[in-house]
DNA sequence: ATAGGATTCAAACGAACGTTTGATTCAAGC
DNA sequence: GCTTGAATCAAACGTTCGTTTGAATCCTAT
């Protein structure tokens, strides 16, 4: 099977190239001849096999998101079933959301963390490839834990549940995106590559979040 | 005074126009021919006023995110004077450093969303330009409260408090950066123009995170 | 009025971009 | 052993990029 072999290696190599040049260039600042290069092929290579550059990009993303999203969905099953007729704890409900796509992006040397750069910024990137890839595969993801959160929240408001939510994602893309950021800023003091005592800390703050009480502050001064 | 109105005239059409075309399309997809176009001009006369791409980009940074860092200076050193010797409240430290960007962010028509894009993204920005002059802009602010919170945390440990600061910023710039997302995701049901609402709800999540117990969790499995 | 610096302009510069082309290499099928 | 089709290659395509140039224009101060 060499040929077969072959091709893969050069897709996969494209493929990696990408991932890697893209977290650390932006999708724009890659270009296809960095690619190609580090890829050790070429420029025609690479338009055989993917055609364009915006499906190599969106191969980038479906490679690993599907599988992790997977992984996520997996969790939630696992904790609705332990959870019996009740429904399961939230801090199991945040961790199947955020553990999977945390623990990916970190405990990989190099392509996890590349990966996970890329799909942090992707959400409010501008380019739409990037965008609209990462929003078709989350979004059975989406529906399901927005109906799991409903049910292991049922005093919360469905506006306030949705914006918890969105602050929630926040919370973890910031956090899957900016490595670097937190290394540049107060690396001397913070481990990143402590992968579970990251996941931990993010459920427990995260846990809390969600069940905060709605109206502990009265609003400041208009009421 | 005609001749210095023009040239202002010419130069905030830059910025403004600047910020427009990095908001929608990032820094490397608004092209100076886009930007001097939309702002009425040339390309020489861009140059003639900044100089170089990047600093104009330094100056759509700098000319919002100033005021914003000195609004929030402001409602820290007002916090923590009606807050007299004891630590001030936590919901008015997170209110003092969300409430101003996001404020700002979303009450101007244009301008203010197009701002808070563009910060929302730069930390996790590929681009060093505009993270570089966030973070250089960002510096006391971080300081002071980093010095805040620990006093009104005085039981965490110094790095969890970082962590679950690093969320919090998370949170706040996936929330000014993810506007039209969240409008795409679920904007049927939520109003992203009641700022107010949008900044008390972040207080409320926040501050619960921030005050979450350290060790209800007892470690899933390993422990 | 007029000299002179500040500002704007159309045009062009070289470099880098994504994509395409046509020849070449390679392994398998008859 | 020759053909076939997939895969790779160097080279070039036209376009767009940020920046520069040198002339034209506009105010201000003499």
């Amino acid at each position: 099977m060499p040929a077969t072999a072959v091709v893969q290696d050069t897709k996969l190599s494209l493929l990696d190239a990408a991932e890697a040049l893209i977290a650390e260039h932006g999708l724009a600042g890659a270009s296809m001849r960095a690619i190609t290069s580090r890829a050790g092929t070429n420029l025609a290579a690479a338009n055989y096999h993917f055609g364009t550059k915006e499906e190599l990009a969106r191969a980038v993303i479906a490679r690993h998101f599907g599988p992790v999203n997977a992984e996520r969905l997996r969790l939630l099953d696992e904790a609705e079933r332990e959870a019996g007729v009740g429904a399961p704890r939230l801090e199991s409900l945040v961790r199947a959301f955020v553990g999977p796509v945390v623990r990916f992006g970190q405990e990989l040397p190099d392509r996890g963390r590349h990966f996970a750069q890329i799909c942090g910024r992707a959400m409010t990137q501008p380019e739409p490839v990037l965008r609209e890839s990462l929003l078709g595969e989350l979004a059975e993801a989406i529906r399901r834990f927005r109906a799991a959160f409903t049910r292991a929240l049922p005093d919360l408001p469905i506006e306030e549940l949705l914006w918890r939510i969105h602050f929630m994602v926040g919370a973890m893309a910031h956090t899957i995106a900016g490595t670097q950021l937190i290394e540049e800023v107060h690396g001397d003091v913070l481990d990143t590559r402590d992968v579970d005592g990251i996941v931990e800390r993010m459920v427990r703050f995260l846990s809390a979040a969600l069940a905060a009480p709605i109206s502990e502050t009265p609003a400041p001064e208009k009421g």
